[in-house]
DNA sequence: TCCCCTGTATGATCTGGATCATATCCATTT
DNA sequence: AAATGGATATGATCCAGATCATACAGGGGA
């Protein structure tokens, strides 16, 4: 069951048994916020199915979205050291997921060397990954930053055709754009024949030829 | 010796001679390139004096700052998961610092399990630290990431004298924005009365008005 | 079935910040 | 003391992307 998250990737059984003892399980409706910024956190969750949108809104009403976190991925791992959740948590579908409750996650850590040391890789490779995203969004353009991302999709996804995890407007804001330059972009992405949309799924049309856009 | 460095903070004074015992003294001169992307890498690193700036450059010659450790910082943390390093690392003054190698580290960590815990806490902070760089980048204008900037130097110097870790030009860049943006916005607070600059030091003039325009 | 709300889509306009261009300052080297 | 080179500084121009405005489509609820 547990063995779905990649965060757990190299678990042993036994691990995965005791996280399962130590969480809950929880469905979410289409729409229901989760938690908010300043709740007491309580742990992290894990998706088992459906999808989460984590966002921030600043005073000025504009969204930025954090993540995206569908089946198989987890989210608010910091919480396990942070009193606060710090930004909103919204289902995007009906969802199934667990929370693993953070006071006994951390005393799992605390007695397993080895189970705190996979953690603690997970925890570096997600630093990597953020930092990446700071460097897209310092030098690269929306258009470069679309292409990266459709292709991070393609990665994950293993296809040639990949399923977007929300709506669009979402995405624009998961990139760092307005959603109207999502749409104007992607649909310029189409007309120069790189890739074709279809509803929530894309096709990359030419591979060769959006790595290269990409810079 | 190694009680200086916050990502060592709440250890034992046997925990800290083990970390010595498997590190390595460095100094570097000024100008000097400690490392570059895809070199292999053996390590983290801690700055007990100078200030070394982790920076990418993009394919097109854009240059993004991601992180200045100056007295008491370590950087390259994530390599520790990593056979490469993803930045060039360059000494910005004339600096000494340590290399904790990455394989002895890593054996410290597998084998204390309560170490593992504050190394996974130290991760989660900063992975906070790079979700709210991330926001600040996607959200606000240059104005008012300088001054957030400035605010935050304040916190950890604990004075409303600072003083900027590196020129300014690398400042800019840390802050998603070209130099001449720092430039001219830096003259513009000042113009408005809300800080003095002289030098590498800048005096907080007007904190409420400071704390007001950043939103 | 109709209504309403939200996402999708696209046009028109505006502007903040990038870019390009110069000039001075200052520290280091010769 | 002169020369060199990078940091600091500021003006002029430009344009990508934000903003504002409008319209249509589709899905869920009454």
């Amino acid at each position: 069951m547990f063995r779905q998250f990649r965060c757990f990737g190299g678990l042993t059984e036994e691990h995965l048994g005791r996280i399962q003892a130590i969480s809950k399980h929880i469905s979410l409706q289409k729409g229901a916020i989760l938690f908010s910024p300043g709740d007491r956190s309580r742990g992290l969750y894990a998706v088992s199915n459906g999808a989460v949108r984590l966002y921030r809104v600043s005073p000025a009403g504009k969204e930025i979205t954090l993540a995206i976190a569908d089946d198989g991925n987890t989210f608010a791992e910091a919480s396990i050291f942070s009193d606060i959740y710090h930004c909103y948590a919204e289902a995007l579908k009906d969802s199934s997921l667990w929370i693993v409750r953070k006071a006994e996650f951390l005393d799992m850590l605390r007695g397993d060397a080895l189970f705190a040391c996979s953690w603690i890789q997970f925890l570096s490779l997600e630093a990597i990954n953020l930092r990446q995203r700071i460097e897209e969004l310092s030098l690269k353009t929306p258009k470069s930053r679309i292409i990266s991302y459709i292709l991070l999709l393609s990665e994950v996804q293993d296809s040639e055709s990949v399923t977007l995890p929300a709506h669009r407007k979402s995405i624009a804001t998961l990139l760092g754009m307005t959603h109207e330059t999502f749409y104007r972009t992607a649909k310029e992405l189409e007309t120069e024949g790189l890739v074709r949309f279809d509803g929530q799924r894309i096709n990359i049309v030419n591979r060769t030829m959006l790595e290269e856009v990409v810079d």
